[in-house]
DNA sequence: GTATCTGCAAAACTTTTGCAGTACC
DNA sequence: GGTACTGCAAAAGTTTTGCAGATAC
């Protein structure tokens, strides 16, 4: 899959927001990395090394979640710190996080519709499957913790 | 069920830790509501209304820290900022949070246990199946967002 | 021209850490 | 008595916010 800035940008237009270098730069990087866990970390420094861009820290959060707010960006958080984004279009996968040293692995929601069917009618909850994270022990760490 | 504070005492007992004032009061707190989902920032402040626990929170972080080490406790990161503690003898279930506003519901493991076999068998993840979240609308959320 | 964005700086929030003093065993 | 634990205070890490000035439309 593959997605250009511009369709980002379009998207943003759309919802009557302005297009601005900062924007930009935000959704260059985000197709430029779409199939990548990017933290918001990572989207920040990566936006304030393209001497076109160069948003501020605040700017790239708010740039974000005007991307969440128009649909096209989720995001999550995948057990300590950092949240990860990825685009809605691509986000009908789960991650794995190893609890020990932080590596994920992603698969496929396939397998999980049952049990999703089942937890909407006990709880109500209308449940997202594009986004949520298991945890456990990556290969190597359970590895070690024999 | 039900856990009696000593029964978390002997356990760290067990492990050649020491037994303080401030332990006892964590350990009572966790006792007291096991079937809570307990927030650091909830159990710090219950240890800190009791006059004979009033722990710091540094302490209150450490013996959560000394707890899990031994085994007893487990914790999840639920979405946004709070961590959720609970005992890892009643962990047996899963957590759904609404994305929106926040609130959580519980369901059994029952269902998953497919899923999750397959899950390792592609990843080579030894999953914890005792900790996660899921994220969706809660029933109320779902209703306004129509 | 004006409402929306940006940058800066500082705050909020959770969790961690350093260190001198206290208390458990 | 000696080591482990506590309290205090400050720091670290991520995300949010207030506000004056800049900029897209």
């Amino acid at each position: 899959m593959h997605i250009a800035p511009e369709t980002l940008i379009d998207a943003l237009r759309g919802q009557g927001l302005r297009i601005t270098r900062a924007r930009r730069g935000v959704c260059s990087v985000i197709a430029r990395n779409h199939s990548d866990h990017l933290t918001a970390a990572s989207i920040l420094e990566e936006v304030q090394a393209d001497p076109e861009a160069k948003a501020d820290q605040s700017t790239v959060y708010r740039t974000l979640d005007a991307l969440e707010a128009a649909g096209l960006l989720v995001h999550s958080h995948l057990g300590h710190g950092a949240a990860v984004y990825h685009l809605a279009s691509e986000a009908a996968h789960q991650h794995v996080v190893c609890s020990r040293c932080g590596a994920t692995a992603s698969v496929p929601a396939a397998g999980l519709s049952d049990w999703l069917n089942e937890l909407q009618e006990s709880t109500g909850f209308h449940v997202d499957p594009t986004h949520f994270a298991v945890t456990g022990l990556c290969p190597d760490c359970a590895r070690e913790s024999v």
